[in-house]
DNA sequence: CCAAAGTTTCATTAATTACTGAAAGTTCAA
DNA sequence: TTGAACTTTCAGTAATTAATGAAACTTTGG
């Protein structure tokens, strides 16, 4: 009996990930997602904070994750406020207890969503505006330069639309049916 | 005669916009495209340049660009070498003018589809790769923390893998059917 | 091969964006 | 009402990113 454990630990060591490695695996994993956060016009900071809780078996609360990803009060606070504001995570208060802790949306469909539904709000809508209201002007019709800005404008802003209301029916239907339904029937 | 003429001039000159009034909202138009452009994660010259030779009715040479957008030389040069390194827009060329000058992709869907192919190989394949590379460990299935890191990353990469290959396929359909089609089906 | 026309590079500077940390603000139990 | 625990703000600073413009480079007609 002994001998059989000492055995299955042997084993066990050589193919199972140690406490440490794992640590290390994990931050490497936040510090690239930091990374790749930033190419995505977010700021490193926020994508690392929201990997860390992502990751994080329970709500945390702002002392751990200063002191995780090493960074200051100031940092953390604005950070984790706007990553609130996204829908991203969630406050948490626990009775008896004044700490405010955050948790992270982990369903990777609700994330989705989120995203989708604010970048919209944020930076679709925004463009489409401009568009519309400058492809609604009376332009000469015997001006080429003219008509090819309207041409444009309006172009863009058709578009614009039409992909708009796409991604709110996608983040809007199930999550099970969407993707695989587009992968199969284009 | 010279009454009629007079006559239609004065009903057009109220109706339809001067070449002064054009000029300022085809100058603000650009000017606003640069600043969603930022918000975008795009420098803001890059998105002016693509608006400028989206609206120009012939091919334009740097010197025209940087007259228009009061810019210099460098920085012209720079942001239109990674226009054409998104493939937004083209080199032209004309025998016995040594000249070079920039024409833009004009067409709305081709302009999307090239956008979502380089989002894709610059934004989504990295991220593909890091998820995928971390959920490919290990991990100690008594460890709660690494079941969950485990859990979400694998979750994370079907996702983003899933929702890639979506975009693969809208890319290379017909514009006059996908979207349409989304929005209906949906 | 030269010089003129045109293009690219890159060190420097400017502008923007993100971060720090101390101070001010808030909340609540006693 | 006080003060300890916690959160937010913000002026100052650091880091990053973008822009300038002169110099170096390239191309080509003659």
């Amino acid at each position: 009996m002994h001998f059989k454990l000492a055995k299955l630990s042997v084993i066990t060591e050589s193919l199972v990930m140690k406490a440490e490695e794992f640590k290390k695996l994990k931050e490497d994993f936040i510090a690239q997602w930091g990374t790749l956060g930033s190419c995505w016009g977010i700021n490193r900071t926020m994508a690392q904070i929201h990997a860390f809780l992502m990751m994080a078996v329970e709500p945390t609360d702002t002392n751990t994750v200063m002191d995780a990803l090493k960074i200051s009060r100031g940092n953390a606070n604005s950070n984790l406020r706007d990553l609130v504001g996204w829908g991203l995570i969630k406050r948490v208060t626990y009775p008896g207890d004044r700490k405010e802790y955050f948790e992270a949306e982990k369903d990777v469909w609700a994330m989705f969503c989120i995203i989708a539904r604010e970048r919209k709000r944020r930076e679709i809508d925004p463009a489409l505006n401009l568009l519309q209201s400058s492809s609604s002007n009376s332009f000469n019709q015997n001006n080429e330069e003219q008509q090819l800005f309207l041409k444009q404008t309006a172009a863009l802003a058709e578009f614009v639309q039409t992909a708009s209301s796409a991604l709110d029916k996608i983040a809007r239907a199930e999550q099970s049916k969407v993707l695989p339904f587009i992968v199969k029937r284009l």
